[in-house]
DNA sequence: ATGAAAGCGCTAACAC
DNA sequence: GTGTTAGCGCTTTCAT
């Protein structure tokens, strides 16, 4: 591998010079700049990215987390982080947590000891004032987490009220008996607690009652989607819920496989509300009513938001390309 | 930041002993080591990884190039192989191509520049040479892209075999009229260029047509899938084909939801086949036959080779996972 | 405009 | 066992 010095000496220059080349450094003389390329071109050379971070502390990649890749919601997320960061010359470093908070830990280390130099999080595991304190070593910004007491800039959509007109929806619809599914826990903060909140705003306003047996907890994937439907159909006719709010469209899909398995009919005997508005979720045996999400501009937005903070330039986030609307299909 | 000089001050010893502590170097006294440990704490020291990596030219980072994430089949490889990667202590850099050779080259260069150690090419798009000699920079793997005539390892299936297979289905279904998708041209090498053979060896065999009018290049997405869809409809009726091979579910369920707009049946109008078995397609309003391919295996295989390699130990590719297998459902 | 030289934080001979 | 020292490839004063 070449390197500044052998490019120095085969141009006779020194490596101040050939540095200042390589910074666009203004005042070389045309001559010099000449001797230089041909001497890079001569001896193939490429500069040390590790050595110029090493110096000059500055560096180029956004790590990303996201809870799982594979779902929809996260891959097309990642996209339009990728695309945004690559047009400014960023790279994107993702690790998933399968809401692990260790695996958020690593990269929180990653972004103290440089190797990534803004960090976009996309599920939020640990501790509200922790990850704050993480920010002396590099910009982070939340991307559709929010945990209002974190002093942390977050990339929001308006979740409470999506999900407040979509109970409403249901109850116009002639649902009362309304299940409830939720990524993460009744209790806990971020994850879905917004969500949580327009649901039990939406319920208590028309004095529906709210059950323990209807409500499933850290459901995730389809399998989980199976499991809630199973649990559904095993309660006693009498006590089974008429329609189901989910969290993700895998869960909704989940759920509806399942049921249609045991040749019960959706939106009749359960109507299933899914979450995200994901690809070919209107191709589906039963099109899903669901809720979709402006996921490239939640992308986009909190990339230049980031990319604002790394170079301490400022950024001002389009709120208006941040709406979520109801889209109604057949499942309900 | 803390650096190992402070640290090495503040235990009152050398940088070198605790260098040392840090590569667990053998015969430091326990005293010592207990003073370098509470030096840090107290520091609250991490190691400069780019430091690091400047001087021993070592790292643990592993990137992958795909050509979209937001293809399913890629987010679950991508999956697998970040399981597989993490498990070794390696993380991963994602990059996508969308087809495009030069988002390709920078990630050969960054293999060159050392901020990637190895590379797993899930999708390879220039010149098979040129690939090769980027190997002096760092391992190279090819993962289910196949190129007879490059020098790099490669973890693959035997798709012109499942492809032959898929079409003999076909023709034992009574199909005689088959349309063929590839996501690259009829003439490229790589990309589908086996797939295509199975396809071309099994209409020979049968004395088979195959129709200028009835083969679709660089197809990927549902929005292409769309097109085909369209075209194929707007021939005259006397010249449609019966049933058409898809490169992927993603393409199949374009061809699907167009042709069910217009009212036509599957697969009594037209047959499609699929490939990937994506998550889903027994969901889909016709649930697609399509080909499963052993996505966890390859990821894991390509990412335990990838490693060996970097690590400059031996590893045996299991071939037996990797096998690919026709699932029937109703769209064929 | 150009060069000499001092580091960035770490590792690895080489001494003792 | 532990310390001294010379770099890794680059940027950045400070001279000239």
């Amino acid at each position: 591998m070449a390197t500044i010095k052998d490019v120095a000496k085969r141009a006779d220059l020194s490596v101040s010079t050939v540095s200042r080349y390589l910074n666009q450094h203004p005042y070389i003389s045309d001559d010099k700049k000449k001797r230089i390329k041909a001497a890079m071109e001569e001896l193939n050379y490429t500069p040390s990215s590790i050595a110029t971070q090493l110096r000059s502390k500055k560096g180029t990649m956004i790590g990303i987390l996201v809870s799982r890749i594979t779902n929809p919601f996260f891959s097309y997320l990642v996209d339009a982080i990728e695309k945004q960061a690559k047009e400014h010359g960023y790279n994107v470093l993702i690790m998933q947590t399968y809401d692990d908070s260790d695996a958020e830990m690593k990269m929180l280390e990653m972004l103290k000891q440089s190797v990534i130099n803004g960090l976009i999080m996309c599920s939020v595991e640990g501790d509200a004032k922790m990850i704050e304190d993480y920010q002396t070593f590099g910009p982070i910004v939340f991307c559709n987490e929010q945990l209002p007491e974190a002093a942390v800039p977050q990339v929001i959509t308006n979740q409470e009220q999506a999900t407040y007109e979509a109970i409403q929806f249901l109850i116009k619809k002639n649902y009362q008996k309304i299940a409830y599914c939720t990524g993460g826990t009744l209790t806990t903060k971020g994850h879905g607690k917004t969500r949580t909140q327009g649901f039990e705003r939406a319920m208590l306003e028309q004095k529906l009652a709210i059950k323990k047996e209807w409500i499933f907890q850290q459901v995730h994937t389809i399998e989980d989607g199976h499991q809630v439907a199973k649990q559904l159909i095993e309660l006693p006719e009498s006590n089974r819920p008429d329609a189901i709010f989910t969290n993700s469209d895998e869960v909704a899909m989940g759920i509806l496989e399942y049921t249609l398995q045991q040749k019960l009919q959706v939106p009749e005997d359960i109507a299933i509300m899914g979450f995200d508005n994901q690809p070919f979720t209107s191709l589906l045996a039963v099109p899903l009513t669901t809720i979709n999400q402006p996921v490239a501009a939640l992308g986009a937005e909190s990339t230049k938001l980031l990319i604002s903070l790394i170079e301490e330039t400022t950024y001002q986030v389009d709120q208006s390309q941040l709406e979520l609307t109801l889209v109604q299909r057949k499942s309900v």
